[in-house]
DNA sequence: ATAAACTTTCATTTTTTTTTGAAAGTTTAA
DNA sequence: TTAAACTTTCAAAAAAAAATGAAAGTTTAT
């Protein structure tokens, strides 16, 4: 296999294990792209090489900025913006755990308390429902703080 | 609030949450349902608190049994078929792991393990790309033996 | 062996998500 | 301040994913 072969492998494959995980895959492809790239791309050789249109790239690159995997970068003298990835991969899981926590985890804790927290009556149904989500709503803080003491201490794995 | 309020806060949330991670809103609303049901469920039933089709409904439950997180269950002298969930969470954290795992993770690392394979010649270029793919082949590689190691000994988190 | 009671399949339709591209906006150099 | 060089926005189009429902298939009691 040949280089340009590898890097297109690479970059379909990492694009289709995001979308198996709620990420968008030009998103992730624009990532993969990025973290092998051991320089800076411009929004034109993004839009080139995934040939994508330009409103697409600029809103993916957005996200991933947002995310904060992705960075800016000025060249001297040149006015087009350039970017790179987070390529410290401890660091990448740091902030794709964290944010996750932040985005989905955290809201569902609430709705898990909120909802566990009714006043159940006598009925088995009812009482079964109060149990079942209260051991979700541990189950999940759990596992929230898991992974946040995982990222934290990634060195000792 | 009251249970029934309650209960489709759940399943909405839980329907969400799972289409965030790649999972279907209808699958993820239909394990949702039988979490928190105390007793097995028909098909009808499913279909008419989720107000969706019997293929729809059909579909997916096959899912879910491919996944191994819910059970047929025969009710003596009834013709109909009846589901109930795996209610153990740590069972449900280990068949889920395993399974995104196996479908996911491992393919994605044969991939990584090929295209950080390639025979880099004298460029800078080639020289990262095969770095940053091994790197992370390593990394990823880590991770799912860590997911592994968690969900086998839940016991003592 | 039959038919009633049920489940599965899959071509088609619907919904949701993603992408496009042109117009609006911004920045910089002169 | 202007205009060239670039980026962002967002309504509309396209693509992808999910849902429908009727026909085909299966099971079971008699």
């Amino acid at each position: 296999m040949e280089f340009k072969e590898a890097k297109n492998k690479f970059v379909q494959t990492w694009g289709a294990l995001g979308s198996q995980w709620g990420i968008n895959k030009t998103m992730a492809q624009i990532h993969a792209l990025l973290m092998v790239s051991n320089e800076p791309v411009s929004m034109e050789d993004i839009m080139e090489e995934l040939q994508i249109s330009r409103g697409n790239a600029s809103m993916n690159l957005r996200a991933l900025m947002d995310w904060g995997i992705v960075y800016k970068e000025y060249k001297a003298g040149e006015r087009r913006e350039f970017f790179t990835a987070e390529k410290d991969l401890d660091e990448l899981a740091v902030k794709i755990s964290r944010e996750r926590s932040k985005r989905e985890i955290k809201p569902a804790l609430k709705v898990l308390k909120e909802v566990s927290s009714i006043e159940a009556n006598e009925t088995q149904e009812e009482k079964h429902f109060v149990d079942q989500t209260q051991k979700l709503y541990d189950f999940v803080l759990k596992a929230d703080n898991v992974l946040d003491k995982i990222t934290e201490y990634k060195d000792n794995w």
